[in-house]
DNA sequence: GCCAACGTTGGC
DNA sequence: GCCAACGTTGGC
């Protein structure tokens, strides 16, 4: 069955548009277990919001995962892992932390709540709101 | 720029 | 293995 993910990422560092730039790419950098879990339980096909810390706070866009998690290049041990994400599209209207705060059907939201964990699960509800609220507008 | 939250490190 | 100290992230 499909999963929904979040990833966040510093736009000013790696962001949608350099995404989008490299058609498919490694997220890679990932160094912390929780987040190295629910990348690990990634699989092909299933879809990730890409959302925007620091300086935006939103989600941007989606992605769909291209290939599953294999051991991160970029790493010195083996006990990290990356996966290759290809961007889907660009929400019409970005959802920014805010919103989702406001909203008490998100407020469980592992963003909400553990606003450090940089990959989260998202529940199927969560996602199709999230979805909504980018277009209603 | 500050600070709270939280993850990691290292001494014991 | 515990926990204090420290470092980092990210919202404000």
């Amino acid at each position: 069955m499909k999963k929904y993910w979040l990833v966040k990422s510093e736009p000013e560092v790696y962001g949608w548009d350099h995404l989008v730039a490299k058609e498919v790419d490694m997220w890679e950098g990932v160094r912390n277990y929780g987040a190295r879990n629910n990348l690990k339980a990634m699989q092909q096909g299933d879809l990730v919001f890409i959302y925007h810390s620091q300086s935006e706070k939103a989600i941007v866009g989606i992605a769909e995962v291209v290939t599953e998690s294999y051991p991160d290049p970029t790493a010195d041990t083996d006990k990290w892992v990356v996966v290759d994400l290809k961007p889907i599209k660009k929400l019409a209207n970005p959802v920014t932390l805010q919103e989702i705060k406001e909203d008490p059907r998100l407020s469980n939201m592992a963003l909400v709540k553990q606003a450090r964990l940089s990959v989260q699960p998202v529940e199927e509800e969560a996602y199709k709101l999230l979805i909504k609220l980018s277009q209603n507008k």
